[in-house]
DNA sequence: GGCAATGTACGAAAATTATCGTAATTAGAA
DNA sequence: TTCTAATTACGATAATTTTCGTACATTGCC
């Protein structure tokens, strides 16, 4: 089983975002991107895409003059991983203390609210029938 | 006013977490507790504290031979503050999607579900009446 | 007082990340 | 083909963090 892929720096996750939201795209554009949000230099891009290459966050097409870097790793996989670790470190490992900093301190939307509300409804039903499957906001209804 | 702390890199998270738990300690307590979980070299801790102590994250008190340093920002405000930029880099922002992506992807005990249900009432009276103050377990009853 | 134990201070090295200048390469245009 | 513009490759530097060796200071015994 190959290696997985290291947990992404700072810089590199602003690059996985781009890459995730435009889909595959050469250094120029993710760099227009980046730069549109703060001042960095093409070639520090490059080097980081490069890096990036080899750690296997990306994979490149070398068709033609310029190269099309995609990302190699899933968005929810990868938030969930650094999701894990940040938990660890700084909640001590408690999920749920996380979430009351995060909707504590913060102003959520009434909409918000009912979208975890019915996340959480999904889960007690989960969790009281292992069997059935978790209803699907985006299917017909049965 | 006097310049905010910065936030704390992986090491120094460590040392306040001993620190908030444990209260103001020495070095070497300090280091008997983070060598229980991994191997680190007395000075290595000593060095670290230092520059906390510099960078104005715990402060010490020099009487007698050894010192004794405690934290010198809150738990929860360091928790706040490195959730906000988490929450920038990971999820674009929105608490939102990192909520769904706790509790979706982990087991969640029906307890811990019911403590949050708690506080999403709380959080929807709080937005209803803005002027009263928010319910508190610890306090005793009007 | 002198010695061993315990602490602190300091400096340096290693590891990682971020940054960018410059050289080499390639593709088209003229 | 020759020149130019765009692109990649490479190496060097800087900044930050982590690590620890070693020297210096202090305390409390004997």
């Amino acid at each position: 089983m190959p290696k997985a892929p290291p947990k992404p720096t700072d810089s590199e996750l602003e690059i996985l975002q781009v890459l995730w939201q435009h889909g595959p795209a050469t250094v120029r554009t993710v760099n227009e991107q980046l730069s549109q949000h703060r001042e960095v230099g093409y070639t520090t891009t490059l080097k980081i895409m490069q890096l990036m290459l080899e750690k296997g966050l990306v994979q490149r097409d070398d068709e033609g003059r310029s190269h099309v870097y995609r990302a190699a790793v899933r968005e929810q996989d990868t938030q969930g991983l650094l999701l894990d670790k940040f938990v660890a470190a700084t909640f001590g490992g408690s999920a749920l203390k996380l979430v009351m900093q995060a909707l504590g301190n913060r102003k959520t939307s009434a909409d918000e609210l009912a979208q975890i509300r019915r996340l959480l409804n999904d889960i007690e039903i989960q969790n009281a029938n292992p069997s059935t499957s978790l209803p699907d906001d985006d299917a017909p209804a049965a």
